[in-house]
RNA sequence: GGUGACGUGGCCGAGUGGCUAGGCAGAGGUCUGCAAAACCUCGUACGGCGGUUCGAAUCCGCCCGUCACCUCCA
């Protein structure tokens, strides 16, 4: 591996930029907060997921092994709730009771089922798998164990309604998201649910007790339920070890979840948790927060989906580069423009690929001269993406690359395969043209299939051409864009797409 | 009230004292029946007010504004 700038990024903790180093060398360890599976993930869950592939992508690319490990939360959180002491109903359950929820026997199927689709829409949106995806469910007995141990080591305490964790007894509370006094807590909550037999308003819950809740277990402590930060701090210590090298998540998670979650690892171990905290800033859409009353609350599949399903047929690789399109840490405003010109970006760079296709196969035997403009093109991306993840500066490199190539009248087989490998690495870092994560949306049921009356325009155009009838074949050419069907003519004679709806 | 981020041309953004980043969009042109694509050409911006300096987007101070967290949220 070519000598590289280090990889920097923003770390919560300290507030400063700085080079991530692994504690083995070349590996990484890094945990993702995923989401809670009680409907379907939006853009802004998305754009917080990709900050994520993003970094296991840049450190592959400078030849780390990484260990990457992102949950799924199929435990309710509350609703309603303090700094995490349940007082509210539960997500899931309200979930199950809303309309859609109807159609689910329990909520153990209603979270089966989302957890089915963040799978899917994290493969569309072209997200590496994560070499472990643990749920909450599976790993209620780790967290009964790190409740006694905590309870063992003194900071930890029963009380008739719950088990909570000590904020007292961990000096450091609060290192993370500056929210250090207990009175700043109360100053600010307005309807603060205060349990009386807490200690400090501050202590938040490990276990809850309740035996009338959908989704219970038994436990020493009594039937009931696990906290909300504790299944983290467990599943992250069983998969990565006790101090491991990255942790991420959307900002608001920094307090109090990734708060709660330091306090209760190392007042566990005696250990350093993680080294660097990583959060993805809020998208906007629009210019305004995402909120399904103001109607600019998107999902995936409302982007990406086919129009008969709801959706607006968009590329998803384009909105995977719309959520790229900012910097992860910096306020990003997601909006229709911008996708529609990350549709064109998309295409541009497929189209290269169809350029390289064409030169490996029937290109000439002269030498080549694009590799070393290309391979300057891929570390200027590459360097782009290890300077905190500088997604524009990265993209407008691979840009250039592109542009270079379209430039050539034609590829030698030498220039195509130096362009192939570009690609290749390219796509390897950013994810933004070709998928590269398994997924094969060929065997997804697409409803790109033309009806007979499309087939026969396009018929009746190209025959209307033939015949130098060129009204006709505008008119016919009008009537299909009307239809959502955008016809273009190139060299090698017409093709087609159906249009996004934008 | 507390904590933090941030304000650069239509958009995303480089940039840490002087040498007009880059990309996208947009405009004009070439080409193609037209359209699209592609290619060529075009952009002197830095929230405001003071200060430091020969010189500030870049340093200092004050102000204004935006956003987020402190309450379920990626």
């Amino acid at each position: 591996m070519a000598s590289h700038p280090p990889f920097l990024l923003q770390n919560t903790l300290t507030g400063k930029l700085e080079p991530l180093e692994p504690q083995d060398s070349n590996f990484l360890r890094m945990y993702s907060c995923g989401p809670t599976v009680y409907s379907y993930a939006h853009i802004g869950n998305f754009r917080t997921f990709i900050t994520s592939d993003l970094i296991v992508r840049t450190a592959r690319a400078i030849g780390w092994d990484v260990r990457y490990v992102s949950n799924i939360t199929d435990v309710g959180h509350l609703t309603e709730d303090d700094v995490a002491d349940a007082g509210g109903e539960d997500k899931m359950a309200k979930a199950l009771k809303s309309k859609e929820g109807e159609q689910f026997a329990n909520v153990y199927d209603l979270a089966r089922y989302y957890a089915d689709a963040l799978n899917l829409d994290w493969q569309i949106l072209n997200l590496l798998e994560p070499d472990v995806r643990p749920r909450a469910t599976e790993h209620i007995t780790q967290q009964i164990e790190a409740i006694e141990k905590l309870i063992e080591k003194g900071h930890a305490y029963e009380t008739a309604d719950a088990v909570y964790f000590d904020v007292g007894s961990f000096k450091e509370y609060g290192k993370l998201s500056g929210n250090r006094e207990a009175n700043q807590l109360e100053e600010s909550v307005r309807d603060i649910v205060v349990d009386p037999n807490k200690r400090d308003s501050r202590d938040f819950a490990l276990w809850k007790k309740d035996d009338k809740h959908l989704m219970q277990w038994y436990s020493p402590f009594g039937r009931g339920f696990p906290g909300w930060h504790i299944e983290c701090s467990v599943m992250s210590m069983q998969y990565l070890g006790e101090h491991f090298d990255l942790h991420g998540g959307g900002e608001d998670l920094i307090f109090p979840h990734h708060e709660c979650e330091i306090a209760q690892s190392e007042g566990l171990t005696g250990k350093p948790f993680a080294d660097m905290w990583v959060h993805t800033r809020f998208l906007q859409v629009e210019g305004a927060k995402m909120s399904k009353s103001k109607g600019n609350f998107f999902t995936v599949r409302d982007l990406t989906g086919p129009e008969s399903k709801g959706g607006r047929n968009i590329n998803p690789f384009a909105v995977r580069l719309a959520l790229i399109s900012g910097q992860y840490r910096k306020p990003y405003n997601f909006t229709f423009k911008t996708l529609s010109d990350c549709i064109q970006n998309v295409e541009r760079f497929q189209a290269v690929e169809k350029v390289a296709e064409e030169g490996l196969k029937n290109g000439d035997d002269a030498p080549d001269t694009l590799g070393d403009a290309l391979d300057s093109c891929y570390e200027r991306t590459l360097h782009a993406m290890l300077d905190d993840l500088n997604t524009p500066l990265a993209i407008s490199a691979a840009l250039e690359g592109s542009k270079l190539i379209t430039k050539q009248e034609t590829l030698s087989k030498a220039s195509a395969e130096k362009v192939k490998a570009w690609l290749d690495k390219t796509n390897a870092l950013l994810g933004l043209f070709k998928y590269d994560n398994g997924y094969n949306p060929a065997t997804a049921t697409t409803e790109d299939t033309l009806s007979t009356k499309v087939e026969h325009l396009l018929e009746a155009r190209q025959a209307a051409r033939n015949a130098r009838d060129y009204a006709r074949a505008d008119e016919i050419r009008d009537e299909l864009d009307q239809m959502g069907i955008e016809v273009k003519d190139t060299p090698n004679g017409p093709t087609w797409k159906k249009k996004a709806k934008i």
